[in-house]
DNA sequence: GCATCGCTCCGTCATAGCTT
DNA sequence: AAGCTATGACGGAGCGATGC
């Protein structure tokens, strides 16, 4: 089996035991809502991808063999039922919009609502990281968390395409088009780099989600102890 | 030293959903 | 409806770790 394929092939378990538990959780939960092929992904024997969540990753090692006997799915027929799958900044404000304290990036739309052009906040749990586009802050219950979106510029010597109406020559068209074609995935690469780069500051984020709620759980449990204690007081 | 593995990053394609 | 954007998926490259 060779490099690439053996990559594909172990994330191939992942992604059938994510398809699964997105059916089971449509009642709103994040889990599974990250697919990719970045940071922390695992891949599948089809090639398709996604980061597991905490328990997911727990069982990795023990639903890496029955992958491989449950052979290769269709993957088009995959390809559909995943594409369907709203984005993760999408669950993310869904959450933020049922369950109060849950961070919320905000669409592109700052400049209307008084908050500077170009960054998205969100109200995160107490945690302190910082990264190379952002930062918590753990100044206080509720800190922010800002995510800057750098401001799409063409690199230089990119120049426009003409307009198609001076275009005359079948060799003018095939350039105009091959312009716009690199134009195309020029702007589709940088796109892609900026999704990358939110991706994983929601991960992130989550991630320290997870650590605070994890203390608050902890906290919580110890409170209730000591006030059973208290409660029922030992009658010998 | 070489082979293999696991991980990460990147460019590209496909496409859903949004905008004009 | 056409164009555009965001993002899931795919496949390749590079790199460090590990075993031989």
């Amino acid at each position: 089996m060779s490099k690439c394929g053996r990559k594909k092939y172990i994330k191939t378990s992942i992604r059938q035991m994510t398809m699964e538990t997105v059916e089971s959780q449509q009642d709103g939960s994040v889990t599974d809502s990250v697919t990719d092929s970045d940071s922390t992904h695992v891949q599948t024997q089809t090639g398709q991808n996604s980061i597991p969540t905490l328990a997911q990753v727990a069982t990795i090692a023990e639903t890496d063999e029955s992958a491989e006997a449950e052979g290769v799915i269709d993957s088009h027929k995959r390809r559909e039922i995943l594409s369907r799958r709203p984005s993760y900044r999408k669950i993310l404000n869904e959450l933020s919009s049922d369950v109060p304290g849950v961070p919320k990036i905000e669409e592109e739309k700052s400049e209307e609502e008084g908050t500077p052009p170009n960054i998205a906040t969100m109200a995160v749990p107490t945690s302190i990281y910082q990264t190379s586009t952002g930062q918590y802050t753990a100044t206080g219950d509720m800190p922010t968390y800002q995510i800057r979106t750098p401001t799409t510029a063409l690199p230089q010597g990119v120049v426009m395409a003409a307009s198609p109406g001076s275009l005359h020559s079948p060799q003018q068209l095939a350039e105009e088009a091959t312009r716009k074609r690199e134009l195309r995935l020029m702007k589709n690469r940088e796109a892609a780099k900026e999704c990358r780069r939110r991706k994983k500051e929601y991960v992130k984020c989550l991630e320290s989600r997870v650590a605070v709620l994890e203390v608050q759980n902890k906290k919580l449990i110890e409170e209730l102890e000591t006030l059973k204690d208290i409660c029922s007081p030992k009658t010998d």
